[in-house]
DNA sequence: CATGTTTAGATAGTGCCACTCTCCAATGAA
DNA sequence: TTCATTGGAGAGTGGCACTATCTAAACATG
């Protein structure tokens, strides 16, 4: 495949791609002469993640590179390239210090994970930047006076951790050498799939109580 | 309060606050001399809601200034404005036309809504802007071999659904006329809380099986 | 084989966004 | 009186994701 080629399949512009290569994004194809190289199935595999990644989730481009790079990483076991991999996706600001709103909201997730069991043995704790975009955002809404102490939490922890068992089963279901590529894909792509299901699921709700008609 | 004074309690660089008048986010203060201005606590209330959205939320500066506007929009009844200042908020872009993923997403995402018995009469349809997020990242995962029909859909649909019960009941405890606020700060603000719980338990659930240890 | 088109790669430029800087005349504080 | 400060307006900045232009080599066609 020509990069030409590669960008029709994709639906990617050859601009698009040359800078995707330049990013290191992509690997480089197999140089035939000066002016000429042969891309294959997997660089057509590679371009439709990054894209998908990119547009679809968001995650912006150097982060993209990190991703990609922990996939391939052989140095680290399959938890520790998914956890490299998620870590590096993007994240809230992190809670600013010195500030009532985040102490509390610092409290009420450290009493959370005590009751869910979750801690930094496994990742899921306070050294994970998720940690903190959680902290923010529970100081956001402390500061604005809406409620979210543990027992607000308490259902979407669970919530989560049920859609966590689901998704690994998932995961599980792919040989070795996929696993984290799928892992890294499905708690990107179905962040959005979460988010407007959510939207939509408000809304329906919204109109059954609020609608006036 | 001086526009200094509202800076300081806020967090926020008089140069941005500035900005966010200029911008409409925020109703300028009351003059008091041609070189001052007089804020109030309303004033700190929704410099606190903006930098939210904006920060933790995520949301572009033109949307926040549609959401405001929605928020205060009086022709509109409570479920339209809570519709308006949702639709407004950022997507995934509209799914690629005429490619077979594309389709393929099309058809179940349309036998999900039919079993959940969701559609446009109460705003959730194919109308919502949220309802082409959710074809678009279907279409993505599809095109990338990952597993994403309505088997897979429907649990998330369901978890969605309970939450966003659980959330018009915390809505509706709140009086009237704070009712819209309260539903788009939820809506917006509660997304980070979710997301990152949901990584979190991922990488709780990771751990627990894939850790080599 | 002559000639016009296409290619990969490098460099510079574009448009958007969320601020941030600089300036000003009017003002308040010492 | 003197001098730092204020609110307002406009231009400028830095980051990001492309995108356009250029060039030498090489393929395609008559």
């Amino acid at each position: 495949m020509k990069l030409s080629e590669l960008s029709e399949q994709s639906g990617v512009s050859t601009a698009t791609i040359k800078y995707y290569l330049r990013e290191g994004l992509l690997q480089p194809g197999r140089r035939i002469t000066a002016t000429q190289a042969e891309y294959g199935e997997e660089h057509l595999r590679r371009l439709r993640l990054v894209r998908a990644l990119i547009q679809v989730g968001r995650v912006p481009v150097s982060t993209t590179r990190e991703v990609i790079a922990a996939l391939a990483d052989d140095s680290l076991d399959q938890h520790s390239r998914i956890g490299v991999a998620v870590e590096a996706l993007p994240h809230a600001p992190l809670p600013e210090e010195d500030d009532p709103a985040t102490e509390r909201a610092r409290h009420e997730v450290a009493k959370l994970f005590e009751q869910l069991d979750w801690d930094d043995s496994r990742g899921a704790g306070p050294s994970s930047p998720a940690y903190g975009t959680l902290v923010t955002a529970v100081a956001a809404l402390t500061r604005l006076g809406y409620p979210c102490g543990i027992e607000e939490l308490l259902p979407y922890a669970r919530t989560a951790a049920q859609l966590s068992v689901t998704e690994l089963d998932l995961v599980a279901r792919f040989p070795d050498e996929e696993r984290v590529e799928a892992a890294v894909a499905l708690t990107v792509l179905y962040e959005p799939v979460l988010l407007s299901l959510r939207r939509l699921a408000e809304t329906d709700e919204s109109g059954r109580r609020f609608m006036s008609t």
